[in-house]
DNA sequence: TAGCTCATTTGACCTAGATCAAGGAACGCC
DNA sequence: GGCGTTCCTTGATCTAGGTCAAATGAGCTA
């Protein structure tokens, strides 16, 4: 079920206007956008740029996830980072794709052409105070999945996950608090540096425990929000993942 | 033996004048960073800032290294990356530090008070524009090493380490090639994932097989680049880390 | 409703790297 | 140049998580 955007889509009603790279954009900024600017759709599954790939195009994601990720020539593979919507795909000034990224589910974007936009950052300040701005949250998001990777046990991986699913869901407060895993049991593995094994043994061990149950395979309740928390490692106030 | 740094040491004649935030800036607005410039030194081993503190001051490193580290409640660490001569420091538009920085070597820091900074930035595009690119390429970087900690063995750590420390060293193409460590063994296992018994048995394991060759603790030879390469697992030509 | 396919679970076993525990060797200091 | 501190090496053992293999079950299609 693709949300369907109209090529000539207003960027005023967009559903990331205020937080993608336009966001500091005025309406005359905003319209300078809307010329070099264009909508691309892909099913779940599909990639959308490979490592290596000449870099001619940029993107916002609108609707949908994508995954970021390096697959060694041994097939050992990491995912480096989840792209939501109003995440930026791409590095200006760079001639080549660094990592892959796949559509994990069906994602629709917003591209810009390579040269117009590098002119458009250029020229329009508030598009690189922006840029700025995400890159440097993204990096501290980066280093706190730094300190999963490197220092956390499995178990506090999961539930460090877990509590990220549950952080970045936008549910109403009234609404049965029900989220879904974006990912299959395998691409949660290549996320956290484990086995898809490991990842089931451990959810099932956290479904005995009490501290989530499951519907399905995707869809989970927690049951126990204190005990997830401790489960992560993470102290109890600071160092919030963006 | 920390280079002095006059106050009012010009920007003209800095070591980082066309590498750091303010590589874009014209003799104008370099000027104005003048302005509010100071200069701060610390000995190798202590605390720049520690994570939870306020954000007063942001600064870019001059001379010397310094880590940037998060301790988890019992003592696990992890070191997130090294800050190297032009790398930045803090984050505009956030109230707390997140991560803390130490220094690793004797360090000068050319440091700006926070709101003429922030108001700096939000003035002149070049520096915002310079920052961004700063952020993405670190991005890239934290991205690399967020595959190195979730998937590579100890031993492909390690190669990878070495190879980085040597390409990021600036050494004269006629002298004989030899280089520094700049991390202890229980720094670098903190950096690398692991823990200083597997750094060491590892070096060990790697003098025997003729691939490098130490003198002292800290200097070493390498005498075999192309197996380094091969131990690191990164493919032949792509993924050149930062 | 049956049958298929593929994701997931579970079990048995193995191994890379951690942990625990001594030594040994640089380097700074008087 | 001796001495102490800190860093580093090496050995013995342990274990979390990986690997290999098989069974189960969710969701699809017909």
């Amino acid at each position: 079920m693709t949300l369907i955007f109209n090529e000539r889509e207003k960027c005023g009603s967009c559903p990331i206007r205020h937080r993608a790279i336009c966001a500091r954009c005025d309406d005359d900024e905003l319209s300078r956008l809307e010329t070099i600017k264009s909508y691309k759709s892909f099913e779940a599954g599909q990639p959308i740029i490979w490592r290596g790939d000449e870099l001619v195009t940029f993107a916002s994601v609108v609707v949908g996830i994508a995954s970021l990720s390096r697959t060694m020539e041994d097939g050992r593979t990491q995912v480096v980072g989840l792209l939501l919507p109003s995440d930026f795909i791409g590095r200006p000034g760079r001639e080549y794709v660094d990592f892959d990224v796949t559509a994990v589910t069906d994602v629709t974007l917003c591209q810009f052409q390579r040269k117009p936009f590098e002119a458009l950052v250029e020229e329009v300040p508030h598009i690189s105070q922006r840029m700025m701005e995400m890159a440097l949250d993204e990096l501290n998001a980066a280093r706190e999945w730094m300190v999963l990777l490197g220092r956390k046990t499995a178990r506090e991986k999961i539930a460090t996950f877990l509590e990220m699913v549950v952080r970045r869901s936008t549910i109403p407060s009234h609404a049965v608090k029900q989220y879904t895993l974006p990912l299959t049991r395998e691409e949660i593995a290549n996320f956290l540096g484990l086995t898809l094994e490991t990842i089931s043994r451990q959810l099932s061990a956290m479904k005995k425990e009490g501290i989530v149950a499951f519907e399905g395979r995707r869809n989970f309740v927690i049951k126990d929000l204190a005990a997830l928390h401790l489960a992560s490692g993470d102290d109890a106030d600071g160092g919030m993942i963006v």
